[in-house]
DNA sequence: ACTTTGACTATAA
DNA sequence: GTTATAGCCAAAG
């Protein structure tokens, strides 16, 4: 398979777009799922223009690698990403996802293999 | 082509 | 706990 645009975002955002409800995932993870384990700004560069795309892009299950909400800023509202995350079933305390290990979603794990 | 930037991560002080 | 620094890599200017 081959995209002719910038394969990292579309890549990112379908991988997101594929998040469970009521799960998370991080940043390295997409960026290690797409096969550069370093590229986590790229994830959440790609997220910057979540926006942009045609796809529903669920940037709010996207967090760092300690379940923390850094994106949170980006939502218009800082405590948009919580409430969204809480809607889903999730509990936010102090930016952070509680029991983030349990809910945590790896893409490389249930997306392929 | 070069520089800056950024929703990251890790380590150090 | 914070702030600084470095490593990382792709997109935007």
């Amino acid at each position: 398979m081959k995209q002719n645009r910038s394969d990292f975002y579309t890549s990112v955002w379908q991988i997101v777009e594929q998040i469970p409800i009521g799960r998370v995932t991080s940043y390295v993870a997409i960026a290690r799922t797409l096969g550069a384990g370093k590229s986590a700004r790229m994830v959440g560069y790609a997220m910057n223009a979540c926006h942009l795309t045609n796809l529903n892009v669920p940037a709010h299950r996207v967090v760092n690698n300690k379940g923390l909400l850094t994106g949170k800023h980006h939502f218009g509202a800082p405590e948009k990403m919580q409430e969204l995350l809480e809607s889903e079933g999730l509990k936010i305390e102090n930016d952070t996802v509680k029991n983030f290990t349990i809910v945590f979603w790896d893409p490389a794990k249930e997306l392929n293999l």
